[in-house]
DNA sequence: AATAATTACTACGATATCGTACTAAAGGGG
DNA sequence: CCCCTTTAGTACGATATCGTAGTAATTATT
């Protein structure tokens, strides 16, 4: 349980740093800059309000990682014809390159971990991941005893 | 696994902030302040460079972070008398009080996940999660997607 | 239709992190 | 002892994040 929290002071501080040396293409763009390009790889176009949000910063953020990202030419930004206001972030030619290089990446990083786990480790692994971030997101005072769901038993191989 | 891509690209950018409304109280400190005052309570006093590697940080920031604390009253930086070149860090009383509320935090917070789990799921997830950290962490030479053999899926009842 | 409120961003300034270059103390031959 | 290397830390500058305060376009209200 020690571990735990070692984990969590150490990823505080520098998220996923125990893993950044595997990731040391990250060379020359930051780590805002790989999810921003990821996101909008995964999910198509999007408009500053919505990229934000899928990245959890504020707005004002996004805007600095944007102005950033067109600088450097992997995104582009266009004023909607619908609403003046929005503006639409769109991956260039290059930034969905950079982007595909980063998801086969991280594909090889699951890639990794599957075959480090079985497949029933890897299920319960995402399940009770999921389970615990929605417990610590969905705050509310502690409460000592709360309905749960059936839990999952299987033998884990070290 | 899309939804692991998604904790992966918020968690990139803005290290647990999924949780973060539940540690309001994180009020004008930093998380590395955090951070840094928790490793002190836990570790009692060190040196500059054992801190820094205790955080996973370079020197040069955990100097920043050092004297920012030391600044708002929180540590005191002696220099050690073996050895002039290191400085020891040690807790001021209200450091040493501040470091207590979050500890109390953290163990709320787990006092949580540990309502939430049942015993053999909270063995799991600890077990799971540092098994994960060990695949990425000693990563090998991570050839990015490659074909892998996917081992037979195994359908398990939530 | 004119005004008020809201929305979607950007600008700016304060503060954080961190790489590189530096300084000073300690250790190690010769 | 004197020089050379190593170690422990700081200084500084570049770049990042983000809260607050704007601005312009849209929607709501009367």
């Amino acid at each position: 349980m020690l571990q735990l929290y070692d984990l969590f002071l150490k990823t505080g501080l520098r998220p996923f740093a125990f893993m950044s040396d595997t990731l040391h293409l990250e060379q020359n763009v930051t780590r805002s800059d790989m999810s921003t390009l990821l996101i909008l790889l995964f999910r198509g176009d999007l408009t500053m309000s919505e990229l934000a949000a899928e990245m959890g910063a504020p707005l004002s953020s996004m805007t600095s990682i944007a102005k950033r990202l067109e600088r450097k030419g992997y995104i582009a930004r266009a004023t909607s014809a619908q609403d003046q206001r929005v503006k639409l972030v769109t991956l260039t030619q290059e930034g969905r390159l950079l982007g595909k290089q980063w998801e086969s990446i991280m594909l090889g990083m699951l890639g990794r971990l599957e075959t480090a786990f079985s497949t029933e480790e890897m299920e319960q692994f995402t399940t009770l991941l999921f389970k615990a971030a929605r417990v610590f997101q969905e705050g509310g005072p502690l409460k000592p005893h709360e309905t749960m769901t059936r839990p999952i038993k299987i033998k884990i191989e070290e």
